[in-house]
DNA sequence: TCAAACTTTCAATACTTATTGAAAGTTTCT
DNA sequence: AGAAACTTTCAATAAGTATTGAAAGTTTGA
């Protein structure tokens, strides 16, 4: 395969990946881009590549450098900005469930601990099923959500060290 | 807060967690509302509980047991159909987990290792840039994969033992 | 202060995905 | 076989999201 076809086949299939777990696709696309590409471009690098017009560009690049996935860069004696990704892979997954814990868990894991505080009568099924349920998913979710924040302090040599040595 | 009231902040709960993370907003809704019935229900309690429509509420308990989470009931002279939700988080989570690493994971893996596979001059940065991305990208995502893998594989008691004493 | 160079905004529009509802299909009973 | 009871399909449509592009805004240097 040659690169330039591998890098289309990489930004193609990043931005499927990212539209199937609720991510723009367009978003993950001119992050794909960013990855692949040594320097720092400038929105007009991007919107050439991707066949973008320059408001969809600006915006996707204000919502990613708001992940904390993308920077930018000011130049002495140019008026353009340039943009560049982080592109370690540890760092890129680190900001991504950072913000997606803050955005989506916190919330919903606030709700479940109101809905764990409902009364009701011990023998009405309807009220033993919601408990069940309830207790069951806040319960999971809030061992997961303590994981995810130990490996969002945790370095990413501690993480490759302390979690995968168990998995064979 | 009332039973009821509760119930109802659940299942829009659950349907917005579910349309953030690319499952559709009524699947989620329909697998909360089974998740809270004690009993097995019919398509047309489903129809009149979440105002759907037949079509929609059909497709979406196909899907639902596609994905391994909710299941027919037949009953001895009748002639509707019964449907009812597998209510252990552990369970759900496990068969969400399944669907999405076969669906989702496996194919993007797949075509990471191709994209390794894909040779140039090592003085280019363009191509020195593409391996470095790749490549650290597809190591995590084949050790987060295989973590997944033996997660899955694992019973309850192993995960919750093993995994979550990791984390305090 | 002006205007060129560049960025941002957002109403209009296109695209994607979800939903409806009625017709077609199936099963079961008499 | 016929018809009632129920399920499935899918073309049409609605709803939800993403994208455009041109106008407004900002910054810089002469």
């Amino acid at each position: 395969m040659e690169l330039q076809e591998a890098k289309l086949k990489f930004i193609e299939a990043w931005g499927k990946l990212g539209s199937e777990w609720g991510i723009n696709r367009t978003m993950a696309q001119v992050h794909a881009l960013l990855l692949l590409t040594p320097d720092a471009i400038t929105t007009e690098d991007i919107m050439e590549k991707l066949n973008i017009s320059r408001g969809n560009t600006n915006m996707t690049l204000r919502d990613l450098m708001g992940w904390g996935l993308v920077e930018k860069q000011h130049r002495a004696g140019e008026r353009k900005e340039y943009f560049f990704a982080e592109k370690d892979a540890w760092l890129i997954a680190r900001q991504v469930a950072q913000e997606r814990k803050k955005r989506e868990i916190d919330p919903i894991l606030k709700l479940l601990n109101e809905l764990s505080e409902v009364k009701g009568d011990e023998k009405d099924p309807e009220y033993k099923t919601f408990k069940t349920s309830v207790n069951g998913i806040s319960k999971l979710t809030k061992n997961v959500n303590k994981a995810l924040g130990t490996m969002l302090k945790a370095d990413e040599n501690w993480f490759w060290g302390s979690i995968f040595k168990i998995f064979k």
